[in-house]
DNA sequence: TGACAGAACGAGAATCATTATCGTTTAATA
DNA sequence: TATTAAACGATAATGATTCTCGTTCTGTCA
């Protein structure tokens, strides 16, 4: 067995294997990502930091974040940040999203066994509805560059090891 | 065929009913919104109507995309649009989202029952993985406000925040 | 049918999130 | 410790979206 190594640790190996400078902000940063148990924007991130590093700018943490994306170190909640999609369609129905050129294909919800919770949430949480998106890569993307991982343009440069 | 034709009548008497005047601009964007099969953004759907309309005004487009969104008419692919939320999470999830205060929950994908497509996609997607989403209202939510139906227009974060 | 009031429009300024630029500082390494 | 590329901070630029405001149009009612 390996010594367990701290998250700091863990971290600064992990740089290393990806050729990043462990700088005092990118350390802290992270370690406040992680502390976080929710799912903060780029901006709260950036005000847990400045509590620690009163000088840091916000572009740091937006590039820092950037790099970290790319390095796999940290996921997006949705693909679908930025721009407004629309959905004209009113019957129910659920998406199947291409992680390369982003289009957005409607799937039927017939087409899917139903969506089942094993329990129900402890918090109190009312469900009104489940959406379902189906990732991965779409035919004309994966004919056009088949051999890839097809894990999303951010992480293609990169290994997709895990932490 | 008097597929358009009907289309307009459905869409100004579903005008009437909410109150909103029937204007060539809003009509041309309801009758563009709806012809394209896709899940277009705001600027693309300016672009199709720009061309039937060479004098319309972007602002325009996004009034009327919003109104079409509160009146239910249409709805966004995505609740997640706009900023960028980080997820420092690498264990395999789903997540619970809220309506109203847009925070996000962790799910463990055990708490799911598998999801299955009943037929592959015959287009070629190649799946990596599925994503769900439960769409509701949080316990926190729920209890500040109990009574309305929780599926509230996007813009209920920041129009309505004190009742 | 004409006039009025309020809704909607167009133009463009303002805002917000994000990215890019650039000169300075710092980490990695020899 | 000196060198060098990476990273940083400040700030300008960009892109998406919203807001403001003066003008025009729609719906309604006399």
């Amino acid at each position: 067995m390996q010594t367990r190594e701290s998250l700091q640790q863990q971290f600064e190996t992990r740089c290393r294997e990806l050729g990043l400078a462990v700088t005092h902000q990118r350390t802290v940063i992270y370690r406040e990502l992680i502390a976080t148990g929710e799912h903060p924007t780029p901006e709260a991130v950036y005000e847990r930091v400045k509590a620690q590093i009163p000088a840091i700018s916000l572009g740091t943490v937006y590039k820092n974040v950037k790099t970290f994306l790319d390095a796999g170190l940290l996921k997006e909640v949705s693909l679908h940040h930025g721009t407004l999609r629309l959905d004209a369609n009113t019957e129910p129905h659920h998406h199947m999203v291409c992680t390369r050129c982003r289009r957005i294909f409607d799937v039927p919800e017939a087409e899917f066994e139903p969506v089942r919770l094993k329990n129900l949430p402890e918090s109190g949480f009312q469900i009104d509805r489940y959406s379902i998106e189906v990732v991965g890569v779409c035919g004309a993307c994966a004919a056009a560059r088949p051999e890839s991982s097809g894990l999303g343009p951010a992480s293609a440069a990169h290994t997709n090891q895990v932490l």
